[in-house]
DNA sequence: GAGTGGTCTAGACCACGAC
DNA sequence: TCGTGGTCTAGACCACTCG
């Protein structure tokens, strides 16, 4: 079960840069150029063993480096694989407009049909809750919110999840605060009860995932999170919802739209 | 040298959680607890080795795990330490517009003063070059392009580099091409030279550094980048500049407004 | 010099997936 | 059953930092 010679370097005894840091190179050049395609299974660890004439753990040493780089992934009694790229969902900067929420479509819902792709939403939970200091900050310091969490999936697969908050003397006793809260979504609620939105700011972090946020969103090693913050205002100026939102960084493009004036 | 009995917790045998795991558990309990804090030693791998009875390959296991999570960075001969959040530049929507343009300061700058940090930009390149086929499609498939490219640093710390890329018939001949293109930035020259700016786009993604993404950003282990991508059009509605953006995702919080309509 | 992390070896046994 | 990666051991020597 020799690899092809040629397919991989060799290693050069002269250079100072470490033995597992040679083969990841080694690896990534072949990755890079395309001898190994997305999805396709890279060497086993016995065969790179053997290959380059090193112990085991040299490398899964050089294969954790691919890994923590998003280049590769392992699946335990299958092999090491280059990570293939879902496709990205572009949020574009009109999507909260009022000309989506007036066909009766929430933004995701919006989004994924405009892609043709199925969109799903589970582990929907409302409850009233005492805010986090940002969250009360950004909302003008309620008592307590109301807290809507929920995951999205686009075709079956986990992409990001989010909580939106709002001040309860907004949200209590509408259909804000019920599982459904209707065609359009909260946005529309909250403009037929008065509150008129104006404008949205979204603020746009990455980092890696917690434990935590790996599981909810299955994600591989190598994948950072998306951390977008929105708060919307209505035309009096007053914040009427903040909706912190954690997506796979993988499966998302975000664009926007920036005035030159 | 024990440590403290009871600052880590004790393994659990009959856990199906793997021991490695189990030890990351509890430092990154204790690293959210605060019972370490920023920029602190985490127990060397020895101590940590007499203090659970493992192996030092189980040890460091669990703390690669903690860095590839951005939660630690090791310091060769020092020890291991809580990873320091360096303070984020806030970039808001508006950092383009006109006004900042006009006080004969480019949009890095003024940024930066208004943080009251220092700011620096080296590595300063200006070539004609052949567009890749992205930067080509984006700027109505020209020849070949100016392409400019800088590295930025704020406080010594270099935070984000950039290549902007400007169709020939528009760069060339103009101060654009020069190293220095005068107070304002291109954006200014651009405007004097008649193509008034109408808007901007920006498309953002986040990923895993390449190595050479590290090196010149000298990345943590664990800290992905935000890539973005800002095409600058002019009231003909003409795509008059691209500009490609690698930033440090650890060094930037990114602001937009969106409109509501 | 003492303590730290970085690299590497040569094994072992286990869990999972495919045939 | 066999090949795969996952976990773990018990060493070794090295390079770096600090006092």
């Amino acid at each position: 079960m020799a690899l092809p010679s040629g397919l991989l370097g060799t290693l050069d005894p002269t250079s100072d840069r470490a033995v597992f840091r040679q083969i990841a190179d080694h690896l990534r050049e072949s990755i890079d150029k395309g001898r190994f395609r997305e999805g396709d299974k890279l060497p086993s660890e016995t065969e790179l063993v053997e290959h380059y004439g090193v112990s085991r753990m040299t490398v899964r040493n050089a294969l954790s480096i691919l890994q923590g780089e998003g280049l590769a992934v392992s699946e335990h009694g299958r092999g090491v694989f280059v990570r293939p790229r879902p496709p990205v969902r572009r949020l574009a900067s009109d999507r909260f407009a009022r000309r989506h929420r007036d066909q009766g479509k929430s933004a995701f819902t919006v989004e994924a049909e405009a892609a043709g792709v199925h969109s799903e939403v589970d582990g929907l939970e409302v409850k009233e809750e005492k805010p986090s200091q940002d969250v009360s900050a950004r909302l003008g310091s309620p008592r307590k919110v109301l807290a809507r969490r929920r995951r999205y999936l686009i075709d079956g697969r986990p992409v990001e999840f989010a909580t939106s908050y709002l001040p309860l003397d907004i949200a209590r006793g509408t259909q804000i605060a019920e599982p459904n809260p209707g065609p359009g979504g909260i946005y529309a609620r909250l403009e037929e009860n008065g509150h008129r939105l104006d404008h949205f700011d979204e603020e746009i972090r990455a980092r890696m995932p917690s434990p935590q946020e790996v599981r909810m969103l299955h994600l591989a090693t190598g994948v950072p999170v998306i951390h977008l913050i929105r708060t919307a205002y209505d035309t009096e100026g007053r914040a009427v919802e903040v909706c912190d939102t954690v997506m796979a960084a993988d499966a998302f493009v975000l664009a926007y739209q920036l005035p030159a004036t």
